[in-house]
DNA sequence: CCGCATTTGTTCATATTACGAACAAAATCG
DNA sequence: CGATTTTGTTCGTAATATGAACAAATGCGG
């Protein structure tokens, strides 16, 4: 039951219930496919003529294509149809603190290429080097014609709106475009979108299909930062200023360490990467000092985790402290948003078989309801390339999404 | 940019646009009553012809009315609409710890009668209580045939698609149905809803009008317990077992008071009017003795309210102390969901002068963003009743909400 | 091999409705 | 009193959902 938003409403014009049907209609075919126009009908509860009608467009525009006739028990063979992805192409890009990582994909997520180069922070400079490798890669690949746009990932919030980045702490960045100067060095749409939301609309678009495809979840990101993207009702919520999603800065003790954003025992001071890092090395976490021991230590968290898993004492307790302090944390999710499952991303994944029963643990013993308190958890391993499937999302998604009415 | 769902979706039909229209029509004459046919046009960016199409089926069904006509500079004088209220009546229902409050009010929320009796813990014992007050309280206002339906208020998380009340704590309630058995003794259709969820669709609904209606934002209520409604876009969040909201069990301190929950240190063992009576009184908060105790001292939470208005300084402390962890609970909210505004509700809105810059302060230093550290805060006093609106909004708003589609 | 049943996909007449232009009504002004 | 302006209505037109009729394709039983 929404309110109609009397500011900014769209009213429905003649053509209307056709965009409306014909995006259901290209949805049906997306999750089912391969399907028949009499089974759409059947789905819609509508005659078969308006499936014909409102299929010869899809298949006119290049949404879908007809495969083949497939076997029936009797009567004349139905012809499938499927959704055209294979040749249309997307060029998605994850801008990280160190590395920016460059990836050739088409519509359904599959990568083509993939590359790699040391993220270079001035943004002119970036955009410049994006646009000259970009016509490479697509060239290489004769992939020029084919390209539908570039979904761009960077670690830091982002107006939609104007398209630009507010602020990305580990990029140094505040109020910076990226998204319009790319747009116009490379010629193509670009999309740009923070890295939780992205990984969450890879999980929504790329993810699942058909019936458990997720609608209402959470997707939360362990890395430098701990954030996350918020899903309810097959919709991100940004919020009034676009920082919602924030869950890296609940605060979990008083009295807990400073932390970066000026506040004591954040969430993020406790499960971070470097938080878990500097507990396994025995120092008291410091933010602004961390990072410059850990440096001199040579130590990354992919060492605490593999020696984790083989045993090591000191770096399972380590981790032990950090499952304790998630679980801590993804109860704040479970009780405000009660999500219908929730997704964890980052390299702590790795040893998810030894945290997991941790996290469980603390989330049953908070959980409000008996339901809520078995929310399922779902790691992504880094090795799926979450941000980089989520870039290919912001491509993709527009062109299925629902139209915007009332 | 939703995602459409393929397991329950609405196709558009040929009367789609005319049901999105009229609801437009509907709702722009709700916001800007007074309104001209002429002016309704301008706002939709449409033919003249049409509204007066679309306004008729809204006259004959009674949803609006014409006015008066009013001076303008020159032409013809335009023929006033306004939304039907004053003589659309509901019976707003809002059950309590001990008091249950019946009132008869007007589509806008506005007062006609109001009583109050003892709340009756056994379900089936006050649906008839509650259909006895009904009939009697319908009766002597003449308003049998103008009553729309019934809008009731329970302090405990509620089932929408079955109307049954998982839990209610205050109540003893688990698994309850009184939808239905209310609908049945009374034979008016009967809405229920968690106390929370109705005060934020009260903000929504019968609040503001106009451009600054709120559509993103949290109500919070403070009083036995914590919790919130959670609206985005308009619509409210109720997560996926309906136990979203409970922000009353966000942990504050791991090594906090036990709370009912079974958890420690939730926000609620900090900030709830039992913790901050018996923090007053000097006790240690164990949730399930302290009931006892307070009810031997005899002082309950509006004697300390009272207090620290006059100056009491072990009063003023105690609020102080519930300020500062109510501030932590509320920066969880700014930085998860980072709302347009916050809505407080409950009866330590008496002393709001007093608490609202500790709170302020709390905020400002844990928000990540300076805009989402600026967030309004808004008190609601219990003196306007919020429960009983919320009841209200309960059974008007369905027939303002946007028509569900695609 | 030929009806016959069955299922798929298309075509076409019909009804609904947005759309826009023309028209009628009501008022002001010079 | 006519010109002008604004409001509200009417009506022909175009778009499109709807449903029935039709054509196409296939298997089956005689």
């Amino acid at each position: 039951m929404r309110k109609i938003n009397t500011r900014s409403f769209v009213r429905a014009t003649r053509s209307t219930p056709r965009e409306i049907n014909r995006q259901i209609i290209l949805n049906l075919v997306r999750e089912h496919q391969p399907i028949s126009r009499a089974d759409l009908a059947r789905r819609m509860r509508v005659g078969r003529g308006m499936v014909t009608s409102l299929v010869s467009e899809l298949l006119d525009d290049g949404s879908i294509y007809e495969g083949t006739t497939v076997d029936s028990p009797r009567g004349r063979k139905p012809m499938m149809l499927h959704v055209r992805t294979h040749d249309r192409l997307v060029v998605a890009i994850d801008v990280r603190f160190s590395s920016t990582y460059l990836m050739l994909a088409d519509f359904n997520g599959n990568p083509i290429a993939l590359e790699t180069f040391d993220t270079i922070v001035e943004p002119e400079a970036l955009v410049a080097t994006l646009a000259k490798r970009i016509a490479q890669l697509l060239k290489a690949h004769r992939a020029v014609g084919k390209c539908n746009g570039i979904g761009l990932v960077v670690p830091g919030m982002v107006d939609q709106r104007t398209g630009r980045v507010l602020h990305a702490p580990q990029l140094g960045w505040r109020d910076v475009d990226v998204r319009d100067s790319l747009a116009e060095a490379t010629g193509f749409p670009v999309h740009i979108e923070n890295a939780p939301i992205a990984c969450a609309l890879a999980q929504m678009w790329l993810g699942k299909r058909g019936d458990d495809a997720p609608r209402d979840f959470v997707y939360v990101t362990v890395s430098d930062g701990v954030g996350a993207g918020v899903v309810v009702n097959g919709e991100v919520i940004r919020g009034h200023n676009n920082s919602a999603g924030e869950f890296g800065h609940v605060p979990i003790d008083p009295l807990g360490p400073m932390c970066l954003c000026g506040a004591r025992g954040c969430l993020e001071t406790y499960t971070s990467n470097l938080a878990t890092l500097s507990r396994y090395l025995g120092h008291e976490f410091v933010p602004t000092a961390t990072r410059g021991l850990l440096h001199e230590s040579r130590l990354t968290i992919t060492d605490v985790l593999s020696r984790a898993r083989e045993g090591d004492a000191q770096a399972m307790s380590a981790l032990h402290a950090t499952a304790l302090h998630l679980g801590a944390g993804l109860s704040v999710i479970v009780n405000t948003l009660n999500p219908a499952q929730i997704f964890v991303g980052g390299e702590i994944t790795e040893v998810w078989d030894q945290i997991s029963p941790v996290i469980r643990g603390v989330i049953a013993s908070r959980a409000l309801t008996s339901l809520a308190a078995a929310t399922p958890l779902i790691p992504e391993p880094a090795s799926s390339y979450p941000r980089l499937r989520g870039a290919t999302a912001l491509v993709a998604a527009p062109l299925f999404a629902a139209p915007r009415v009332a």
